[in-house]
DNA sequence: CTGAAAGCGCTTACAG
DNA sequence: CTGAAAGCGCTTACAG
């Protein structure tokens, strides 16, 4: 299972070249100088014309052409980094696929990216300091020219990795100012904020706050992290009569998480309205609430953090805190290809309360 | 932007070596031979530190990594790629981040090659035939020991790439079978089958199928071809007095397909349980009937497919067709690894009825 | 406008 | 057990 393409059975074919040849040669793949030779003009011109210097005459031009689609030639792409000492790849590391916002966020990265003729490699952590760092360093030495972490985890050793290695980078919510580091704060706080406000407005008195702050080892998530704060500093600044906060703090996947976080609290604690840190355990929250026949918003008001494309789909579609991902996607990608530009602010990303219906006044007789 | 790394107002420091150096080193970042130097041993020696083989002492070795990990080094990931003449990365394409069937089976591709010690690189093509093709040219172009190509679209052109590469390959349920190069066929047909069959015990005659073959540019999915055939199949093969079926074919994003493919058919065509061809449609779906105020299953039964994470978090939870992650990601890499292996058969991935709670015996009065 | 050659930073037979 | 050197397949000054 190591080496793919040995092949005992297969009688060595006599390599044609009395050369170091280990392997006959895997698929006769051309090189840059195959199509040289077959143009037959030099390795150098074929490189020109591949990279687009305006150092070769036009009828050489598209002969190379001719040549290269004629052998389904593409250069070799380690071979080109490495002579070029630097790649078009900005790397990003995001904690879990399966979690929409990450989705999200990558293909919007990647998106922008591509508009500057970059390309993205992505790399999930599922949650794990040691995947995380192991992703960092792949990413380091693998010479990526910028390095996206939209992680919300933390690891103090692939930060100072970063930082060593001088290769731009951008990070969410955490860590300091450097060089060449920028930070994009979201405005969690805020966005907290706009919630705690329009529920009050709504008169809603009692509230839930489900987190999900911890993973299943135990590790603390750096971006839920600031947002109990952002809850927390929201219902002192919210200064009106009898305003009553529980809060539950649940582990695991979000989705479950937020199941299980109604379980433990339903007929226990009295609320009518519930906080969710992520879509993800507002999702949860729902089946939780749904499952014992509570209705929403009619009885109990359920709010998001995300906005992930899900959210709307929901039923009833979900009220939510929207994180541009619009304005992340290209903040991130400037951070990284003008490292010098504005990282000495941190960049502010402002987030929007999206109410939907899954909001309404408290129950009368709740 | 073409240059992030160029800083023409910095003074360049004076080289340290009379040699060619077009810039000052980036950073700083220590090669093979500063940790050989420092290690009082040669290159080769630290290679074979860093690759395991066994020819060095442990004395050496003790030293060596203590060398390496005061200096922070870790080997360029072109170079040693470029040496070594393969990388232990497979290339994986998916059409989009954002339909969790794609982040799912991505994710769980990922897992399962890092079992073996393989990285996974992954593209998303946004179900276009040019991004489909530049991905697969690049992933060629990158040496990656493997192929799979988990997309809903199709390229002719990218095919012949890769069989032309010699590089082993896997797609799914698309092309035909060729030398390195497996099919994994997702039993599409069995899968509609059980759900047909489970509606119409369940009492139903009247169904919608709701499709979503094209994509906006008036792509056709060739993994919904399959789904839509399957599905006349098996209506043609459940010989029940007069069971009618009708479908609709909208195209855009799933869920908001789903969504619209309700609002065209609502009140002009009666049906009593629909089926949506992917879970992503079924949200909409879900979305359609309950902004109508229909209820499900109580007045309409709705089925997916994919069994998206999500799908049982949906209220109420979906009944929908699981095409179990686990066996493909495993059929996937062991055909990506073991080329050989069982590639002259095309490779049967069943599929398995989920029931939930979206289903039930239609409404006596409809 | 084009070619010859050095160099990118590793790995791997080959000698010792 | 270890070192010296060739080679991986490109790019890029440098000459012409």
């Amino acid at each position: 299972m190591k080496s793919p393409h040995t092949n005992f059975d297969k009688p060595k074919k006599a390599s044609s070249s009395p050369r170091r040849k280990p392997e006959p040669e895997p698929a006769g793949r051309p090189r840059i100088h195959d199509v040289a030779a077959l143009a037959g003009v030099s390795v150098g011109t074929i490189s020109a014309v591949l990279n687009g210097n305006g150092r070769v005459s036009n009828t050489t031009r598209s002969h190379v052409q001719a040549v290269i689609s004629e052998l389904g030639y593409h250069p070799d792409f380690f071979a080109s980094n490495l002579a070029r000492r630097h790649t078009q790849v900005l790397g990003v590391v995001v904690s879990n696929l399966q979690n929409p916002f990450f989705a999200e966020t990558a293909q919007a990265i990647e998106d922008e990216a591509a508009r500057y003729g970059y390309q993205i490699s992505l790399m999930a952590t599922n949650f794990s300091p040691e995947h995380h760092r192991a992703a960092v360093k792949q990413l380091l030495g693998a010479r990526i020219s910028g390095i996206a972490i939209m992680t919300s985890e933390y690891d103090a050793v692939a930060r100072q990795l970063i930082l060593a290695s001088g290769v731009p980078s951008v990070s969410l919510d955490v860590g300091k100012l450097a060089k060449h580091s920028s930070i994009i704060r979201v405005d969690s706080r805020g966005g907290m904020r706009t919630v705690v406000e329009h529920l009050i407005e709504l008169g809603h008195r009692d509230l839930l706050f489900v987190r999900n702050s911890y993973k299943k080892d135990g590790q603390r998530l750096f971006s839920h992290k600031l947002r109990d704060e952002g809850f927390a500093a929201a219902v002192r600044a919210c200064r009106v009569g009898r305003l009553k906060t529980n809060m539950v703090d649940i582990s695991g996947p979000g989705a479950d998480a937020g199941e299980r976080a109604i379980a433990s609290v339903f007929g226990k604690i009295h609320f009518s309205a519930v906080i969710a840190v992520t879509d993800m355990v507002a999702m949860g929250v729902y089946r939780g609430l749904q499952a014992r026949g509570i209705r929403i918003p009619e009885d109990i008001s359920v709010v998001g953090f995300d906005n992930t494309y899900f959210s709307r789909f929901l039923n009833p579609p979900l009220t939510t805190i929207d994180i541009p991902r619009c304005d992340l996607s290209k903040m991130t990608v400037e951070a990284l290809l003008r490292p010098g530009a504005k990282s000495k602010k941190s960049l502010k990303l402002a987030t929007r309360l999206v109410v939907r219906e899954s909001t309404a006044p408290p129950h009368p007789k709740a």
